[in-house]
DNA sequence: AAAAGTCACAACCGCCAGAGC
DNA sequence: CGCTCTGGCGGTTGTGACTTT
């Protein structure tokens, strides 16, 4: 038999939060505080409500230290790094509990066992002025998982390998102090290697939107090179990854500079919101949505200041004004 | 213009930890 | 020591707004 309920649900009133709830609520709140006890809490403000969800009620919506509104880059980058840092606990807890369930011969239900992966959010919501832990882990759901996901898939796949694309790209915008276009007619392979294993990759138009343009980040230009540095203090939770960015002979390849789980390849997330960044077999791209249909770009940014370079003498790339 | 799909976020649910008795 | 209760937490759901077809 499970625990009593902390109030009679055919008794109070659930659901989105009147403007004269909220008002009732604040006004107790400002008076007298909870009491010490939430539970109580709406009886004697007069609520016909659970005390738990006054509590979420003020916690999560109506404190007036509480930010609403959208979450900044460096907001977004907090999370990231924050959640990589406390993510590496889970798999201590996750495999913990394995090890529990092998050496115990016990069973546990597989929700305790999810319970013993845990995130904390709370501990992340507390780096981020004015965010609730609701707030983050909302966020974290609807966007932020997602954004990470491409990160440890791209860096995945590319850890030890550089690639070859066919056919060449070739220059296909003036180029700009800030920025140079590559392009092809559409990659249709790429031949790669994988921890020295050749590989081949075949796109299908079907599953894989081509790239198009290719877009490198530029910030300081030499004769014959291009050389390649953050350009964002909002890109800094990327700047353990040190990957290496290089377009020669006719091909384009990248590889990770350290070792581990620190090798990488580095995307560049814009906050445009009209910009969605997919991955294909060729690397991350931003979908822009443009007035003359859709163009798809790859941004390839090295973060950790790391040189590479193009050879002007390819066509990929024309001398730079700076 | 309408239906279907997607997104964002407020709210709820069930569980655990710790205090108090 | 064991039980009850409350606060706190993460996971999940519900729903309205918005976008796409």
């Amino acid at each position: 038999m499970g625990r009593a309920p902390c109030c009679d649900k055919a008794k109070v009133k659930r659901g989105p939060w009147s403007p004269e709830e909220d008002t009732t609520l604040k006004t107790y709140f400002a008076k007298y505080g909870t009491g010490g006890n939430w539970i109580a809490l709406p009886h004697k403000a007069g609520l016909k409500r659970c005390g738990k969800s006054c509590r979420l009620r003020w916690l999560n919506y109506l404190r007036p230290d509480i930010k609403h509104g959208g979450f900044t880059e460096e907001e977004d980058n907090t999370i990231l790094t924050l959640y990589s840092n406390i993510g590496s606990r889970l798999v201590v807890h996750s495999t913990s509990s394995f090890f529990i369930i092998l050496i115990g011969r016990a069973t546990l239900p597989l929700k305790n066992l999810l319970l013993l992966v845990f995130t904390e959010w709370s501990v992340i919501a507390s780096h981020l002025k004015g965010r609730t832990d609701n707030d983050v882990k909302n966020y974290w759901n609807t966007k932020l998982k997602k954004k990470m996901q491409l990160m440890e898939n791209m860096a995945s796949t590319i850890t030890n390998t550089s690639c070859h694309f066919s056919p060449t790209p070739t220059l296909q915008s003036a180029p700009t102090a800030d920025s140079i276009y590559f392009g092809t007619s559409g990659f249709s392979t790429m031949n790669y290697q994988h921890n020295s294993v050749a590989q081949t990759m075949v796109s299908d138009p079907n599953q894989f939107p081509l790239a198009r343009l290719m877009e490198v980040q530029e910030q300081v230009t030499t004769s014959g090179y291009s050389s390649f540095s953050a350009t964002s203090s909002s890109q800094e939770f990327l700047s353990t990854l040190s990957p290496q960015i290089s377009l020669e002979n006719g091909y384009a390849s990248w590889s990770g500079s350290g070792g581990g789980e620190e090798e990488g390849f580095i995307v560049g997330l814009g906050s445009d919101p009209s910009a969605d960044i997919v991955m294909d077999g060729f690397g991350i791209h931003e979908k822009i949505i443009g007035a003359g249909g859709d163009m798809t770009t790859i941004n390839y940014s090295s973060l950790a200041g790391n040189v590479s370079h193009i050879n002007s003498s390819l066509g990929f790339y024309q001398s730079v004004a700076n």
